[in-house]
DNA sequence: CCTACCGATCGGTAGG
DNA sequence: CCTACCGATCGGTAGG
């Protein structure tokens, strides 16, 4: 029984174990969106992932670090695409808008993973948690000082820069409904409606 | 001891048992709030009210009980002002923002009960899950009926009205980052803001 | 109001 | 990968 476990093992890590780790970390996702952090159970995720319960641990260490695996994957994407933009020649209100975009499309791409790292990050632990809200303090102001930039070049209306960010990134997150609707405009649509909305908002469009 | 508290029961009942459940319900927003339903324990409410855990069901039937009276008190809160805003007879535009500025009122005014309400509705069981699901699905669709008629009597931009009523949720709900954040503007300063940006979104100004 | 306590479920480990 | 199982914690009840 033994060996034949170890031979089992040797196969999956040659064949497709790299791949393993991420069907649970997606499907943590999925679930963790569905029932919240707290109330999916472990056994919930080896159902998903088809799996006993104990065998998930081959994997991951615990179910905290599928949430910092969520949490800071996301964070992460986000504070790149915030690097790139800074760094462009563009007007304000256009980095503005480029950021306003990506989330949107990150929203509805990858919707799971970002929902849960908006909504879960509550959960994660102490070393993590003050790292997390730091990152996301930091990000934060950076949007901020994006908009800020644009009202001083007359760009964006005189509002408060904090504020903005606030409506702006919880906006967002209202794709959650559009997600859950049953008669969805298209992804394209949905886009258009919401730049309207939002880039117009800020501007006197 | 059993004479005693029978004694103790009766003086509450006169004194101020009607407002006892009353603070049971409160702590118990503030605590969903804080920790969201599931992770927070009766054992936890218990030490906010500043009673044993088993003293609470004298007062309660259930920890979902309070998730109920928390969510279907602020859902008719809502019913009643929109019921009260569509038979004014104002433009379309002015009860949009009648009910924009109630929204952040609720939010600044009522955080806590507002904010369970919008985020854990889903831990309730279905007789009442479905029942709210309704009430909310409905809600939208006034809402979005009240942006339509801006639309036909060009008080508002072209757009697509659930898509509006979405972002315009969501935004308010952004007002959970403000009662967090450490430097706050004033509430009026955040209503402006909000207002100018929002319904700035919906029109050309 | 409290003490005592129960059955269910949880995250996680031992061992093969 | 699985079976077996553990200690902790949960919502809630009995009884006075």
């Amino acid at each position: 029984m033994l060996v034949y476990y170890l031979r089992l093992m040797a196969r999956i890590k040659i064949d497709k174990n790299s791949s393993r780790k991420e069907v649970i970390v997606a499907k943590a996702a999925a679930l963790f969106r569905e029932k919240g952090f707290k109330a999916a159970s472990m056994r919930d995720l080896a159902e998903s992932v088809g799996v006993e319960a104990a065998s998930l641990y081959n994997h991951i260490k615990s179910k905290t670090e599928l949430l910092h695996e969520l949490c800071f994957g996301v964070a992460n994407r986000f504070m790149h695409k915030m690097d790139e933009v800074e760094s462009q020649k563009i007007p304000a209100i256009e980095k503005v808008e480029t950021m306003i975009r990506f989330h949107i499309d990150e929203m509805i791409n990858h919707y799971e993973e970002v929902y849960v790292s908006d909504r879960e990050w509550k959960h994660l632990s102490d070393p993590y948690l003050s790292n997390f809200q730091n990152q996301r303090r930091m990000y934060r102001k950076r949007f901020a000082a994006l908009i800020e930039a644009g009202i001083r070049d007359k760009e964006i209306k005189k509002i408060d820069a904090p504020t903005a960010v606030l409506i702006l990134l919880h906006a967002i997150g209202g794709i959650e409904s559009w997600h859950r609707s049953t008669q969805k405009i298209s992804a394209a649509a949905l886009t258009d409606n919401m730049i309207t909305i939002l880039v117009g908002g800020l501007t006197n469009k």
